[in-house]
Formats: C-alpha cells, sequence, structure tokens
DNA sequence: AAATTTCTGGAACGAAAGTTCCGAAAAGAG
DNA sequence: CTCTTTTCGGAACTTTCGTTCCAGAAATTT
C-alpha cells in the first residue's frame, strides 16, 4: 500500500552500532547518530523508537554478529588449542590496527552501563556465559586430545581466557602497545601447556 | 586576610571520586556533584574550576592513594608471591561486597575516557606503568628466591598480572560471582609455579 | 494515473546540561 | 571593633540534550 524505506535498516544499525561502540551511550549524542547514520531525525526515531532502545538494538547486534562468528571458530576446529592461539592473534590484531581504540563493545558497554541498567547488564551476562560454554568445550576437547593440559580444569581455564581477552580488550582502549599484548597471551597461552 | 573555607578540599575530592567513579564521567552531573559534595555551585567551581579539571583532580587523586598502597605492600614484602596472592583476594573481596560494583576507576576511565582525551589517556598509561614496575620487581625477587618460576619472565607475568587484575575488575562492573573470581585467579597463580 | 500510505527534513519543544554572576554572610587582620 | 577579603547559596544564562510535530515529497497499489 505505501513507500518503503529509503535506507536499509540493518545497515544503519551497523552505523550505529559502530558510533556507540566509538563513543558510548552517554558519550553519544542523538546529534552524533543523526550526522552518523545519514538519515533524518524523525526516520531514527520512527524505526528505532528512542536512543536507548537503539543502543539495546545495537549491543544484540554486535552480540550475535560476534557471538556468531567466535562459535564457527571454534566448532570447526581440528586443534582446540590453535584457534585459541589465532582468537587471541585476532584480538591483538583489532586491538592494534583500529585507528580508533574500540576495544570491545561488550566489554566497553560493561563498565559504562550495566551497572545502572539490568537489561544491559543481563545482556552483557549472556555474552559471556556463552563464550565461557565455547571456550569450555573447546578446551575439554583440547584436554582429550592431550595438547592442553589437565592442571586446571575446563571451566576455570575458560573462565581465564576470557579474563584475559576482557583484559586485552580494556588495554587496547588506552592504546597499548604490541609487545604488551604478546607477553600477556603468551602467559596466557602457557597455561594451557 | 580572609574567610578560609568551610570544607575540607581533600575530603570534598574524595566524595567527587567517588561519585565520578561509580556513574563515570559522562554519567555524572555537576547537579549529582552538587547534591553528593554538599557544597554549593560556586564553591565548586571556585575550588575545582569546572568539571573536567575536577575529574581529572579526582582521577589523580585515586591514582595517587591505590598505587602508595600498592607500593607500600609490594616493597614491604617478604614474600613476592604471597603479596601477590593477597592482592588478588582483596581484589576479589572488593569486587564481591561492594554495594555498588565500582570496579576500579582507572579501569573505567581508561574504557570511557581515555581514548577520547590525551590528558587522561596519559594518567591512566601512567600508572599502568608504575603498577608494571612495582610487580616487575616483586616477581624478579620471587625468581631469585625460588618461589616463582622462570618459564616465564619477570616483566611478562607482571603485565599478565596487572591484566588479570583488569579484567576482574571489568566482571565486577556487571557483578560476577564468587567462582568466577576464584577459578581466574587459580589459572593466573598457577602461571607462578 | 490516481489515491493512499509512509517516509523525509527541518523546525520547535521542554528539560537538563555546564557555567557564570551577584548580593549577602562569614571570618581573618589590623 | 571595623575593615577587607573570600566564601556561600541561589538565581539566571546559554547551550545542548532527547524528543515530538508537521507539511511536503515519494513510492506502492488499485
Amino acid at each position: 500500500m505505501a513507500r518503503t524505506k529509503d535506507f536499509n535498516e540493518e545497515e544503519v544499525l551497523n552505523k550505529a552500532l559502530a558510533i556507540f561502540w566509538q563513543k558510548g551511550y552517554n558519550g553519544t549524542s542523538m546529534q552524533d547518530l543523526v550526522e552518523g547514520l545519514g538519515i533524518s531525525r524523525s526516520s531514527m526515531y520512527d524505526t528505532y523508537t528512542d536512543k536507548y532502545t537503539l543502543f539495546v538494538k545495537s549491543l544484540e547486534r554486535y552480540r550475535q554478529q560476534t557471538a556468531a562468528e567466535m562459535l564457527q571458530m571454534i566448532k570447526h576446529a581440528a586443534s582446540p588449542k590453535a584457534i585459541i592461539k589465532e582468537i587471541f592473534q585476532t584480538v591483538i590484531h583489532e586491538s592494534l590496527f583500529d585507528k580508533m581504540p574500540r576495544g570491545c563493545f561488550m566489554v566497553n558497554t560493561c563498565v559504562e552501563t550495566a551497572p545502572h541498567d539490568e537489561v544491559v547488564a543481563k545482556i552483557v551476562q549472556d555474552n559471556i556465559k556463552d563464550y565461557e560454554a565455547a571456550f569450555y568445550e573447546a578446551i575439554k576437547k583440547g584436554q582429550a586430545l592431550g595438547e592442553i593440559s589437565n592442571r586446571n580444569d575446563a571451566r576455570a581455564l575458560a573462565r581465564s581466557i576470557i579474563n584475559t581477552i576482557n583484559g586485552i580488550r580494556v588495554a587496547a582502549r588506552s592504546g597499548a602497545d604490541k609487545t604488551v599484548y604478546d607477553d600477556i597471551v603468551k602467559v596466557a597461552l602457557s597455561a594451557l601447556d
């Protein structure tokens, strides 16, 4: 019966995500979004309700994208240890070669917004759970294969790895250098031997 | 020749620090500060210039307080390994028993503000340097004493420990539970054996 | 091709942001 | 005790915030 949207809803959501990711929730104004999204104020409100809703949608989108990618990497891995190593390398690479040090949107949001918002806290916690489950499976498999030591149990190692990654993502926000990341990963990997 | 301040400047600065710590820079309004500090708007501006300056002063105060405490703990330690263990326990305890999950003011600020402000970024980086230096000395001493393994070099271990602590401080912001912290610390400590 | 629906851009809104200003009160110095 | 300096509280200012509204343009359906 009527006209269709002039813009791709998901595409624009990705742009919003990028802005929130870089500047945080409180650091992003609707004006920033209007200028960054390339659509008008009213289209924004019509499509995404309000700032808060747009933020939550951005966060969920981020989660779905990155978690999907991660699960993919881990499930189809012949060698869990190699995959863990590769994930660390990916994190380092992203931390070093982003023009703006964006870190991890989940970590940024966990620090900025989670303590003051239950909905956001839930998303962050669920995200961590997913990662923990994925790493847990990978490590168990690695231990069964004998390429990961049994010195620490799989759950503890999974949590430790996630913690290491989160720490790196914090360091990325203040622009640490490669030697720091390499040292951290070196020690983290040595816990698997 | 004249009147003295009705309030203790450092005491009020501590209150400002507490507010910024909990709510972040962008999440804190001047109204919040007026209500929380117990002094008037004009006294605030007279004494601390403006919001940004007050924030930086709060951050520097935090740094000076916590870094001093940490250096104290490490220098006067007979057993570096025991001190590192104790520091982890302190971090866990703070993460669990804060009414509001404040995490670490430095980590929070690193994530929220450091990417957009050179002055703040410098403080955060300097802070990390101090911690790294302290842990480095402690670990070297521990390795000389034979209570810490030489498998990884002292600098890598120091960086790894800081990273672990930062990660825990992130987790604290979304309210992780004790078993998670314990697992993380268990693995971190096993890297010293 | 006309009718109808929905998007679009920009103006406009009230509320809250950070900051400044000023008269009055308070407390040292002489 | 008086003078002078500085603090104090609150009103007031400008800007920016998030949000709403409206008239006109655009596109699909009949």
